[in-house]
Formats: structure tokens, sequence, C-alpha cells
DNA sequence: CGATAGGTTGAGTCGCATCAACCGGGGTGG
DNA sequence: CCACCCCGGTTGATGCGACTCAACCTATCG
């Protein structure tokens, strides 16, 4: 409980590049609002101004688009040390939801504060420029899983890409990690109905490659998951920065 | 024919920043090397520097991912105007295919050119970088699209975002524009079969929202087409620019 | 004129959705 | 302390949207 800031940004970013004494300094100094929030609440309501930033502490979070109908998608998933505006400042709306799963901690750079700590350090502007790119990545991965992989396949990639970026913040250690959704919420992620998803776990639990039970995901069977998914970690680009 | 770099970049990310005299002189002073590409070519080829940016100046090219059984998904859609590498010149690897749909004539900044570019005028990065920014939002519409729309719903959707984007660089009067997509490539996109496409097509068709035959789409019924979609421009964000 | 790429059509199948019921546990209030 | 509720998970029955396979049609081009 209780990471600040700066140690799960650091974490996050060296992946990306290197920082210095300095960078590290000026994250520290950094002293940005904290806010909580409760499970399923929104954090960018409309009119909230898109161009302060937010990271992750602790807990889920999502972006999501809806249909007037009721349809809706997550379009892709925050954990601690991940940012909620992947527009980082330049963008003056947004066209999604942002909402917790959990409840959730998150720091605050105002706009003004990050113009300025961009200004003083630009290898740190650069890193936050790397970590939105990446995200880009992620996006794009996940525009093919869903359109490309079956049922089982998605959700095997699922259960390999979180462990993995829960991984590169210290939160798991590769064979498991917390997993705090329901499967109605893995079926807005995934684009499937609850039930469906029931029955993919279900199919995924019996071959034995993973659990899931209790808010907890157990991987059994990395190598069989990851070949099931065909799943391949570069998009993800933890492995970048050549000086770790 | 033939459309050069400066005054096709200009046009597009006029949408998006208030460029200046300066600005404009520093693009059209840029003499990159033009490649020209027949159909069907791949132009990231591995191996190639991915920092190196290209700028699409006729014709029409896609991003993709492929699995190794050959199921294959369009990641998106790259036409005049727009950025063939979206990580500009900041990630070492890139996770995806690049290949032209038709000919192509692409311009070239080398790596180096585009960094003196962007530390010549600060406007200029600014504009590159909210051009790559919209291509993320496009590319979470994407992911929504693929995840939650029928079929029908989605080749409505394509079809009104693409003439959107063609007129957004002069290509369309908003009324209809050249398609030169084959029904397996809608197919890649929509992430449907050839044989869907086909019948989704005549059913657009048949309801009269829309028309296509030999590579030029007409749209007969604008509203009605944007209704079935459910199509709301603003993830494009050409009208952020409030001063024009 | 045959070859080939793209488009069209029909038949049969399957993956996933939908609808509906039921189960189990934790929290709440009487 | 128990009754109740509600949320999340599970199961079965049924239906539909989209896929696959296979044939055929059409236009273009060397």
């Amino acid at each position: 409980m209780g990471a600040d800031v700066a140690s799960i940004l650091l974490r996050k970013l060296e992946h990306f590049a290197t920082l210095s004494e300095g960078d590290r300094r000026l994250l520290e100094r950094h002293e940005g609002r904290v806010l909580h929030l409760g499970p399923r609440q929104s954090l960018l309501q409309e009119g909230d101004d898109p161009r302060n930033v937010h990271v992750v502490l602790d807990g889920w979070a999502c972006r999501y688009k809806q249909l007037e109908d009721g349809r809706r998608q997550i379009i892709s998933l925050c954990v601690p040390g991940d940012l909620c505006e992947p527009t980082i400042v330049l963008l003056p709306t947004i066209s999604h939801g942002f909402c917790s799963l959990t409840s959730i901690r998150v720091s605050r750079f105002a706009h003004d504060e990050i113009l300025q700590m961009f200004s003083e350090s630009p290898s740190l502007e650069r890193a936050f420029l790397i970590e939105m790119l990446v995200g880009s990545e992620m996006q794009r991965e996940w525009t093919f899983n869903v359109g490309r992989r079956t049922a089982v396949e998605r959700m095997a990639h699922l259960f390999c890409e979180i462990p993995m970026r829960l991984a590169a913040v210290g939160l798991s250690n590769g064979a498991g990690c917390d997993l705090p959704l329901t499967q109605a919420d893995l079926g807005d992620i995934l684009a499937l109905s609850t039930v469906h998803v029931n029955r993919t776990l279900q199919d995924l639990r019996s071959t034995g490659f993973v659990e899931l039970k209790g808010r907890h995901l157990t991987i059994n069977n990395l190598p069989g998951l990851r070949a099931v998914a065909m799943f391949d970690p570069a998009y993800l680009h933890l492995a970048d920065n050549p000086s770790r």
C-alpha cells in the first residue's frame, strides 16, 4: 500500500529511457494532488480539463467507449504506473470515457506543472512520449486481438499481457498477479458476452494453463499459454532500454 | 499528378495547429527522397530503420499484423498526408508490418533531418505530435468498432471516416471519394471474411445509402449512413484548431 | 484467347450471443 | 441471529451473425 508517484513512475519509465539523478529529483520534488476514487467512478467527467495528466498509483482503471444502446467496450486498461490521459497535454478534447474498476489512487500533474517539468528535463519529456507511444502499440495489438483472435486466444493473450505489465512495475513475479476484474469487465475488455467469458475461462482452466479464483490469477503453464495466444511481447517495448 | 510533401503536410497539419510562414518555408525547403512503390509492396522491411519518417503523397497504404496461420488484420489505413511511422523517431522497433495497397509515392524524412526540423520549429514538432496522437484516437475508435459494432455498422463507419479524412486533404467533397480497395482488403480492415464483406456491401447498397463501383464510393445519404454507423467525428479532431 | 484477379451466390456449419434460470456468499437490516 | 437481498458466477436451451467451402460469373490483360 502506498506507492508514491516518483517511485512508480521511475520504475515504469526506466524501461524506456535512462533517467538522470536530476530527473529523479525532479519527479520526487513534484507534490501532485492525490485523488482517491471508489470502484466504478468516472475520473474524466465531461468538462474536466483533459490537459491535466494523472498517474495511477494503486488500483485498476480503464478507458472505454459506449454506443447509445449500451454496448460498451473497454478500450484499454490502466494499471499502476500508467498515464490516464494518453493524449498528454496536446489534445483539447478526448473522445472516450475513463473510469476506475477498483478503488484507486491517482496523482495529478496539472497542465502547467507538466509543461514546466518537460522544459526542465527533455529526457523526462522524451520518456513520457515513449510511454505514450507504447500505449499506441498496445492499442494496435488490441485491435488485432479483437479482430482476429478467437475467444480463447484473446483471453490467453490478455493473461499473458497483464502479468507482464504488472511485473514491469514490481507487482507480479510473472507466475501470477491480482486480477480484480469481474467476468462482466472481462467481457467488455475482450468483446465477449459475460456468459461466454465464463465458458472460455472454464476452457483455459480445464486445460490447466491458468487458475483464476478470488481475484487472483495464477499461471501454471506460461509457455503453453503463450502458444495458445500466439503472444509476442515485443509490442510492450519493455526491453527497449539497452542500458538495463 | 503529384502533390508535394510541403503542400499536403501543411494541409493536414493545419487542422491541428496554426503554422507560421517560417514553418511553411521549413517544410518547403525539405528535399526528401521520394519513393515509388507498386501495389502490395512492403515499405518497412525488417531491418529498415523505423526512425526515418515517411509521408504518403499519393495512394493508399496500411499497417497490418498477422498470425502464423495467416489470419491478417489491417490495423490502420494511411492515405495521402498521413505518416507511415506512427512512432515518430522514438521507438527503436515497430511491431507491425506496413505495405502499400495501391501504388504509392512517399516522401522520406531521414531521422536526423526530422530532429533538425523539430529543433528549428517547436510548433512543427507539436503539429507532428498531434498528428500522431490523433492516430491513437483513430486506433481507439477502431478497436471499439471491431469489438462492438456489427458488420453493417462497421462498414458504414468506415464509409463515414474515409471521405472525411480524404476531405481533410482536399481529396473528397464529402459526397464520395476514390476507394481503391478490393473486398478482400475491406475484409482485413473490418475483420470480416471476403464473402461477408460482399453481402454487407449489398446490404448497404440496397438501402440506398452508398454506391460502390469501379473503385469509387458514392454516398447518397450521409445522415442515414451516419445514423447506421452511430458515427461521431470528434475522434478525428479535424475541428480542433479554432483559428480555422 | 486463355489466364487470372476480383466479385457474386448458395449451402452448411460454428462460434458466440441472448435469454432465462439458478447457485453461493457476503453484507444489511429487522 | 436469521431472513433477505444483491452481486457475481454458473449452467442450459436456443438463435443468429458471420465463417467456410465451393462453384460460378465477369472484366481485364498479356
